[in-house]
DNA sequence: CATTCAACCAAGCAAGCGCTAGTGTGAATG
DNA sequence: CATTCACACTAGCGCTTGCTTGGTTGAATG
């Protein structure tokens, strides 16, 4: 078995099998569905992954990884304004959500068919994400950029930006950095406000 | 076959359906566990509900026809100020969302294993349900007490409350109301700065 | 040139799935 | 009193599921 490495081929695999668990769902994906969009045959599949629920993890940790990464690489490259920095975690956000779409949508709605082990391992994973988060949401709430309480802000903003894959179209008009401005600009206007 | 009607059996059976369908999942919940869950055998099932299919079915429908109701009678109720029917709208929907939690999280969740007549039917429902909001929304726009596009916002505050299934807790500090004034809150402070 | 090894296949098992067929009730209806 | 009806049961059919087993490749390694 080739299990917990990450081999090109296995990378390649978790891809294909994020974009049939989005088309399908975890459950219906069966492993022989699985195996023809891979181009091998059902057994085969055993070979790369220990069981059906390894594969789920793996889309999961890929897509949320990817997320940190992203997010941590425009914090650091945006200057310090709070303001700077919320756009930049809202367009970083939106970004990877809407490009690597398959992986999260995944991670969003398959999460409870993971069990314990997994989900242990990648809820670290996801809170030092949302850390990041509240981490951006906390100096804006300091500047006075927006009001209210720090864990619902949070919750409110990451509701709004995950509930765009339900209705955001590639095809139109709107990129995805403008969505995450307008999103900014919706809850910060309050500013002037006190 | 009992189908079509809506006896007082029915409605409780899929109630508890609803109850099911949410801690497994609908792939996942099988129809001896339904039947064993509602204190009968497998096959008397059928006796209530054609297929598996038309539980999902039920389960959803009663959901939006409550919201939509709730929805209604709580814009007939307040005043006609914009800023009431928003909190009132605001409000309504927490109040459904997270009372009425376990139907609506079967419909957030699993509205792609409807079939396509089931789909077609329960759209209608859903899209007069959103089409309330819509109209709120308008009503906040040219009133100058949220700025912004129509569709965008509409999105995002259902977006941020229909988040809050995954994480309120009915038994915290914050009701279902100071949580949906305190989201109105966010995106109206900016009314007074134009 | 022998060995190793990742990658694959063919075949199939045991369990579980949705659903059906046929039958038995006790209460309501005519 | 006969009939109907809603509701439940038993038994199981036909199929799919995740996964295992034992064996075959073709390329890389020493």
């Amino acid at each position: 078995m080739n299990v917990m490495n990450a081999s090109p081929r296995r990378k390649e695999l978790t891809r294909l099998a994020a974009q049939l668990f989005v088309q399908e769902g975890f459950d219906r994906t069966t492993v022989r569905m699985l195996a023809q969009e891979m181009g091998i045959k059902s057994g085969s599949l055993f070979h790369h992954f220990r069981d059906k629920q390894e594969i789920l993890a793996a889309v999961i940790e890929e897509g949320t990884e990817n997320a940190l990464v992203i997010a941590r690489d425009a914090l650091a490259r945006c200057d310090s304004s709070a303001s700077a920095r919320l756009h930049a975690m809202a367009r970083a956000h939106l970004e990877t959500l809407l490009t690597d779409r398959n992986a999260h949508v995944v991670a969003l709605y398959e999460w409870r068919r993971l069990d314990t082990e997994a989900r242990a391992h990648l809820s670290h994973l996801r809170d030092a994400y949302e850390a990041l988060w509240e981490e951006v949401i906390d100096e804006a709430l300091a500047e006075g950029l927006v009001h209210g309480d720090r864990f619902l802000v949070s919750r409110f903003v990451m509701g709004a930006l995950n509930w765009t894959v339900r209705w955001y179209d590639p095809e139109g008009t709107r990129t995805p950095d403008e969505l995450a401005d307008e999103l900014v600009a919706m809850i910060t206007r309050s500013a002037s406000t006190p």
